[in-house]
DNA sequence: AGTCTAACCGGACCGTAGTCCGTTTATTCC
DNA sequence: GGAATAAACGGACTACGGTCCGGTTAGACT
């Protein structure tokens, strides 16, 4: 199979920037961190927001393609530690651990970290096309396809992966808390329940 | 107190309405099948919408509500007769089988129901706050949940149910399926590899 | 039928996301 | 340093979802 190191996105490399490119992007987001600040999610509009920066519209949407581009661009930061810690950290979520107890532990810092920036984090997962489609999505992916692999589960760990995923979720998980009531903890204990279900020796 | 009736989907309780808003209603959801069959769901815009049935845009907003609004009104036939064939039609689907191959049968057909309606019922998927808040969605859980409970699962039924569904969201499994290549097929073999896992009796 | 009232209607209006294209500027090559 | 060029810039413009409110009409009551 293909043991490959994954493909690490934060790609953030080849594409040579102009300087005032560069400038640009970094003014766009403190902008737009300030605003988020002081303003929240909804607070925030493309018009305002290239105010803020000191920069035309167009510039905005060149940088980041849309409002959505934009939140995963603020995203990109809160990921990438993320992604550095169940790729590289310390165990039960980084590599040492048992598989099992790294995606338990995996869903647990999810749901945490949804906890913390879930307005954000779902602010960046509204758009249905760059949903499923953003580098850390693909990246937790495959690593929870490899976790799963290295549990001895044998059917098919890429749809299963689509559907663990899918309930972490930062629209679902925030709904399920703020309608429905039901602790982070709860949903932990869920994912945990799960997860161990899933990958329990078959009985047959 | 506004006891004005929020036109929810389904709704089709009390409120009585006049013969004229009666008629509209009509006019609108007609006027919007024949634009969504000849311009596709993007191709479908209020102003268009209200041009093509005949009113003014406010009577359309004043009837749905929102986008979201019509679009879920637009699933509602398709809904209620998915509802019914899981509540009363013939198993494995309805009730008579045993709640295992139930929950096997559910995925399955809701698959099918996508791979022909699919874009309808993600356009109707699209608002965070209406996800999850449909009558019919909560319907599915409700139904989900007691087969789970049915089958003797005994942890939480309440939050893998939303796992469950989770992973048969509109816009997830048309992406799985379109952008990630992966068959429905294949993707209802998951679904039916997944239930059968979490509902095994436990190892230990 | 006539009157009254609440609900309904319609389209002008608003705010926001996203596009377009003439102008400006960083960078490269002499 | 200066010219050439490709990229970046910016703000006017468009399209769309959603709101508002003055005018209209269905339905109830007499």
């Amino acid at each position: 199979m293909d043991a490959r190191p994954i493909p690490l996105p934060l790609a953030r490399a080849a594409a040579p920037e102009r300087a005032d490119a560069v400038r640009n992007r970094a003014l766009i987001l403190s902008a737009a961190r300030r605003l988020l600040a002081e303003r929240g999610v909804d607070g925030l509009t493309m018009d305002g927001l290239a105010a803020e920066a000191g920069v035309g519209k167009g510039t905005v949407f060149r940088r980041f393609g849309s409002r959505n581009g934009l939140m995963l661009g603020l995203m990109d930061e809160i990921e990438a530690d993320f992604q550095a810690r169940f790729i590289g950290g310390p165990p039960p979520l980084g590599p040492g651990a048992d598989p099992v107890e790294r995606l338990v532990a995996f869903g647990r810092e999810r749901m945490a970290l949804l906890g913390v920036q879930g307005d954000l984090l779902r602010a960046a997962e509204n758009s249905p096309e760059l949903r499923y489609a953003s580098p850390p999505r693909a990246a937790s992916a495959m690593h929870v396809q490899i976790l799963l692999n290295q549990a001895g589960y044998d059917s098919d760990p890429v749809v299963l992966a689509f559907t663990l995923l899918a309930s972490l979720d930062a629209t679902l998980v925030l709904h399920e808390n703020r309608a429905e009531n039901l602790s982070l903890e709860r949903l932990a204990d869920g994912w945990e329940d799960i997860v161990r279900r899933v990958t329990a020796p078959r009985a047959s």
